[in-house]
RNA sequence: GCUGAUGUAGCUCAGUCGGUAGAGCACUUCCUUGGUAAGGAAGAGGUCAUCGGUUCAAGUCCGAUCAUCAGCUCCA
């Protein structure tokens, strides 16, 4: 390079390490990537510039921040773009194969992309065969995607008279009406109305899987038309999809429905109804050692139990407001006539609230009472649709680890702190540590869904602001999300296909105390409204358990699983010796099964391995001799031997650490 | 609820062109007493989800219903 360079040809661009370099003025992101090596250029699909995602082909023409945007890009901005123009590609595919097909949405989503598609034909999986074998040979020619900007009025015309796809005109008239110019990717004679960026040519995609179809409404809204939904999922590399099939072969083994069922946790019935789960002995135990857990550290943070009856009049809710709001997701009211033929109506109790409110309003309360927290495992019934059951993550009665805590506004913020507290302590207890918390606030557009005044609402959702600011916890904002009683602090995992899932829930609530008008007497002699915060760490024993079941694939703690230790015996002569192990454990609160079958010594072990046992004692001629015992620990395999007494002090360490 | 797929023994599945049902595991009994993931033999187990239709004949073809699954809308 000589000292003499035209410094107006060149531009700087910094990279996310600091680093920099002079290119010439004007240079693509393609360029960029090329400069810096050529596996990075074979691999890049886009470009960041000063934070803006752009297609590979921008110019650079400033001095700017570049990022160079590859598939695995930290932060999913690669693969989103690979899926979002992987459904384009899937689009031109549907637009050779099933000609006059009216596109609607195509976005890319969490784990692949789809498509919103308009069509007569009814999509089947041999037609996805199809799509992919037609999507792999765009691949093949390697069409150039080409971005064009146009006037809005512009692409009103081009949609509607040279695409003819209606739903993109109604996109344009609508959704982007504010807007003067929009963008349009080209690929081939394929067009789609799209801000992008994608990727420069179809021959990036190298791998596709189509998964599934369903149904969906155009833009979400039930009253309008159905669509069709392809799903799929593309790769840069046919080792890559292998993987991600793999991946969900692997998480399908974990599915709690499944392992429910091998495991012997619970079942569901037609015969008792659909999303009315049974518990079975052993998944009855995980759940009880659930409860009495979260009963005890309840007890020392200052909660007091109540019980209250699965039914409540329907006044009740009508006085709660529950009542319109919930009235398309309850089993119909039960109807008694007595002689007179007076008539009164009862609900299965969609929730617990108005009967602890009403427990509260029993007596007079003074300042020096609150905070007052009521607990109780209360089972509530909804009647949720049925396409939206599923095993024991959305039942139809389920269990809440249910809490309202009744305190002044002084006290508020301290309360949600120490609710979101207990919340963290049982996550962090069972292991949970990819956790979002999502601030659930209302929509301020639909002030009529929510009760209770606008000012009321800000206050409500200041002091959950400060509360999780106070925690130090990460969170998402959720407009919208809140309950219509008040916003509301969401805990959310995920389960084993990826799908979201709300467990635990801090609510604060300043409608409720009016229309139950609660009170306390304050130390000015006079009454006050106290405000409520409802709080369910787990959220519901069937759904926590559901999750928690598919987060260690069974693989249960010592303190939760149902069988902690299995006493195998070799040969009937030391079944008089393991019989006093099995006891022993016993005596101590050790849960353990004793198998005296005339089985070999390898099959009894497979079976505790396969029920996912914890610990297997193996004992043998050896053993009785010495008074020992031989372990063997799941999935790990044989330990050696131990002495009672040593076992024993394991085991009893093991199960009050909950390790 | 909507769209699609599925429904055969307790479980996982096979069942061809429509001709009245099959395997493995599990279960029961017997034999076997074996040292760290499946010992052997025999037996029992089915209104082919339910209801209706076509047919001489239906697990198989057609329709409806129910349930399950995926997604949509909704929620702990």
């Amino acid at each position: 390079m000589s000292e003499n360079i035209d410094v107006q040809a060149t531009v700087t661009v910094t990279f996310p390490d600091g680093r920099n370099r002079s290119i010439p003025s004007g240079s693509s992101g393609y360029d960029i990537a090329q400069s810096i090596g050529h596996s990075l250029a074979r691999e890049a699909l886009a470009i960041r510039i000063n934070g803006e995602l752009a297609d590979l082909g921008t110019a650079v023409t400033d001095d700017a921040t570049v990022e160079i945007i590859t598939f695995d890009h930290p932060g999913a901005a690669g693969k989103h773009i690979f899926w979002h123009s992987a459904s384009h590609i899937m689009a031109q595919a549907i637009e050779e194969l099933f000609p006059g097909t009216k596109f609607g949405a195509g976005p890319a989503v969490e784990q692949g992309f789809y498509y919103d598609i308009a069509s007569e034909h009814r999509f089947n999986e041999e037609d996805l065969q199809k799509i992919e074998q037609q999507m792999l040979d765009i691949s093949k020619r390697s069409i150039d995607i080409r971005r064009e900007e146009m006037p809005r009025e512009k692409a009103i015309a081009f949609f509607s008279e040279s695409r003819k796809d209606p739903y993109k005109v109604e996109i344009l008239q609508d959704t982007l009406k504010e807007a003067d110019s929009v963008s349009i990717y080209h690929q081939g004679a394929f067009a789609d109305l799209c801000s992008g960026p994608h990727l420069p040519n179809t021959s990036k995609l190298k791998a596709v899987k189509l998964t599934n179809i369903s149904a969906s409404f155009w833009r979400g809204d039930s009253s309008r038309e159905s669509m069709q939904r392809i799903y799929g999922i593309a790769f840069p590399s046919a080792k890559l999809l292998k993987q991600h099939l793999a991946r969900l072969e692997e998480a399908k083994k974990r599915d709690h429905r499944k392992l429910g069922a091998e495991l012997e946790l619970f079942m569901l019935s037609q015969d008792v109804g659909s999303g009315l789960p049974i518990w079975l002995p052993k998944g009855a135990i995980i759940r009880s050692e659930l409860e009495a857990f979260l009963k005890e550290e309840q007890r020392k943070r200052g909660y007091v139990p109540v019980y209250t009856p699965h039914i409540g009049n329907i006044d009740l809710y009508k006085r709660s407001g529950h009542y319109p709001y919930y009235s398309d997701s309850q089993f119909p009211p039960l109807t008694y006539k007595d002689d007179l033929g007076r008539e009164e109506q009862y609900l299965l109790k969609p929730m617990n609230c108005p009967h602890h409110h009403l427990i509260y309003s029993s007596q007079l309360r003074s300042y020096r009472d609150l905070p007052i927290r009521m607990a109780e495992f209360g089972t509530v019934y909804r009647h949720e649709q049925s396409g939206e059951l599923n095993g024991l993550i959305r039942a139809r009665g389920f269990t809440q680890d249910d809490s309202h805590i009744y305190c002044r506004p002084d006290q508020l913020v301290d309360e949600i702190c120490a609710a979101i507290d207990l919340t963290k302590f049982v996550f962090t207890t069972l292991g949970f540590d990819d956790i979002e918390v999502r601030l659930s606030l209302h929509d301020p557009e639909n002030q009529e869904k929510y009760g209770g005044t606008e000012e009321v609402w800000k206050q409500a959702e200041k002091d959950v602001r400060e509360a999780a600011d106070r925690m130090e916890i990460n969170y998402v904002i959720g407009i919208g999300e809140a309950s219509f009683y008040g916003p509301k602090i969401d805990f959310i995992v995920r389960d084993a296909l990826g799908r979201k899932w709300q467990l635990g829930t801090v609510q604060v609530d300043y409608v409720m105390p009016e229309r139950f008008d609660l009170s306390y007497i304050g130390s000015d002699g006079k009454p006050h409204r106290p405000v409520i915060i409802h709080r369910a760490p787990f959220g519901s024993m069937e759904r926590f358990i559901g999750v928690l079941i598919e987060h260690t694939a069974g693989n249960f703690p010592l303190w939760l699983a149902p069988v902690q230790v299995a006493v195998l015996p070799i040969t009937e002569e030391v079944h008089a010796y393991a019989e006093r192990v099995h006891q022993m454990l016993i005596d101590n609160g050790i849960r353990a099964d004793l198998d005296i079958r005339s089985e070999k010594i390898g099959k009894k072990i497979r079976e505790a391995e396969v029920g996912k046992i914890p610990y297997m004692v193996i004992i043998g001629q050896k053993e009785a001799d010495s008074e020992e015992i031989s372990l063997r620990r799941h999935r790990k395999g044989d330990q050696g031997s131990l002495t009672l007494q040593a076992f024993k002090d394991m085991l009893v360490k093991e199960v009050r650490n909950k390790s």
